[in-house]
DNA sequence: TTTTAACACGAAAACGTTTTCGAAACATTT
DNA sequence: AAATGTTTCGAAAACGTTTTCGTGTTAAAA
């Protein structure tokens, strides 16, 4: 076995300091050309690497930055993450990933955990319940300590640091105009409970829309649905919600829902109840993930590019970490949704 | 801005040795309880973390570990990314993510950035450019330096070290032999080329149950789809390829595909051909993810379990770090699959 | 020949910990 | 009073780097 080899053990077995060998590694013109050589050929045989650590310690730096999500089997989460890594990766960082599980208390841990010089700074989308429980000295505190964070998606305005958003509120708006334009006369929402701003939010671009339109928001075409008992295996309790909804306004021609899955569900519950989409109801939903690409018919839906989000996170928290005014000036980068038209619309 | 304190600040602050200060963090007898008491509150007030990377240059450990994975927009490896994290965190380690994207060269840089003290183990699995080039030095690199290393799912035989993996060749065999007590006569395959060893146990699996029943395999009936051409957002290839199957024998009414995409897409041709599911056409496919239990009708799959993947290969790698005795008796951990049955099979 | 400059290298500090060992201060036993 | 034991603490080494500064040696200039 080939253990590591150290600056200290190249010293030893050339008969040189600990010193002459670094510089000659690093071809200091204080070293002669003799022992530069010989000391890269000797470091090259034995496939010397430079020990991380202790150039973190040395350095007060890691290169690694911190990403704390509350989800990763999910198709936007995962595509931040390959944008976060693929600029990451190229600036010559590495990342490491902490799940909350949209708990408080993990996403308090795995901060901790990390917070303590393990990494040079953070990119975090809230956990729910934090989002719930509105606590955020966590997130204060690492900032305070001058850790920069790059907060995304789900964003909250108390904390002062860089964030990039989606703009839901226009995505929605957009959305929803389509259907409009459609000649849908009667769109439906299905939406989340308030306390996810994204979902308040693409629920304003709703009411938006048909207002522009001067059409009455109907409080009891809008279904916020209950995602207590929602689990990643149980959909009854949402396919049930959703039935509800059809079963009791059969006017609806139009759906718009605030994610996949809602919209999937509902093009599934429309055509049990003998519904055509996008002849009889025409559904656009939010997120361009797998689901809605695969579907049948194929679901329009308003894409949040969740690799740019990423990419765009990790350029702001390294510009961030390389020039150490994490201050002031914080901005807020929206980026643009795009609507991707299949076959759930005309 | 409260920069973190260190042991040396309390020390200086407090007028003890940074020995003392050590000590009464960590309530030695050594010393008195009133320096005890005096320095921990301290700490307290001052919130004093000991620095992980100063911890990780003394101990040699760093508590974290490297997990290397072609692709993370993707159900199955973020499963197996949920199931590391997991475990890992309730054994105190963090968790480093590098992706390959397939690629030999990335998948090289990737772990040379992690292996010179950064980690202390590796859990990955294989890029599909490494399992065709067959070039596995840098695993073997690694190894011999006394980092040990866990291979999931994309495994290969040359390497010596723990593995996680699928049985694939059974899962199959199974999905094909429901196909057959359901009456099907003329089972379709569609798999990969042949060089991710996945698919081709796959393809034996399906061989093998056909044999078991004393049907005779058939070579048209085996689409070995070129995935050359496909990407993300292209489909159209593969389409056409499963058309052509489809058009070409009429009299298939019987379907295993080796994923999930290609079953899907499968149901979506066979349906615009006019079969219908399961009544003409019975479809399994292998990974139960989003697209299996959205399907309409849902998708009867093979699930292959990819969370408890990812905890086991985190176990086993945790044992060999804690253990150091990574020179033999390496084991091979077989995670069962698990047919789940939905409405494309009868 | 003496002074100065250039060259080649090493010692040591620093990053933040933990731990071993030695030693002062005090208390207890003979 | 002397010997021994106990308590409480600090110095220093170690982990693996980089970098500053000092110094001895040699070559060039006066």
């Amino acid at each position: 076995m080939n253990k590591k080899v150290t600056l200290k053990q190249i010293a030893r077995e050339l008969d040189v300091s600990i010193s002459t060998v670094s510089k000659a590694l690093k071809n200091s013109k204080e070293i002669s050309e003799d022992t530069r050589e010989k000391v890269q050929a000797f470091a090259k045989l034995y496939n010397y690497k430079p020990n991380n650590i202790a150039l973190s310690l040395k350095n007060r730096k890691t290169k690694t930055i911190g990403v704390i999500i509350p989800e990763i089997v999910h198709h936007f989460f995962s595509k931040v993450i390959r944008g976060i890594e693929l600029y990451a990766n190229n600036k010559g960082y590495n990342v490491i990933v902490g799940l909350s599980n949209e708990s408080f208390d993990k996403e308090v841990i795995n901060m901790d955990m990390l917070a303590n010089g393990s990494i040079d700074g953070f990119i975090l989308s809230i956990s729910k319940e934090t989002l719930l429980q509105q606590d955020y000295h966590h997130f204060n505190e690492t900032i305070n300590q001058g850790m920069p964070i790059v907060m995304f998606d789900r964003v909250v305005k108390e904390i002062n640091c860089d964030k990039v958003v989606v703009d839901d509120f226009k995505g929605a708006k957009i959305a929803v105009e389509k259907l409009i334009e459609n000649k849908c006369k009667n769109i439906a929402l299905i939406t989340t409970k308030d306390y996810v701003n994204v979902g308040r939010y693409r629920t304003q671009g709703y009411i938006s829309a048909l207002e522009e339109y001067n059409i009455m928001p109907q409080p009891n075409l809008i279904l916020k649905v209950d995602d207590e008992s929602l689990t990643e295996y149980n959909l009854v309790s949402l396919e049930n919600e959703i039935k509800d909804l059809f079963m009791g306004n059969p006017e609806i021609d139009g759906v718009f829902a605030v994610n996949e899955i809602y919209a999937i569900t509902a093009m599934k519950i429309a055509r049990k109840l003998g519904k055509e989409i996008p002849d009889d109801i025409q559904v656009i939903g939010f997120t361009d993930g797998v689901l809605s690409k695969h579907a049948i018919p194929g679901l329009t839906t308003v894409s949040q590019h969740g690799q740019r989000i990423g990419e765009k996170a990790a350029e702001l928290l390294i510009e961030r970490i390389e020039n150490e005014y994490f201050t002031d000036n914080f901005q807020t980068v929206v980026v643009e949704t795009e609507l991707i038209e299949r076959e759930s619309t005309k």
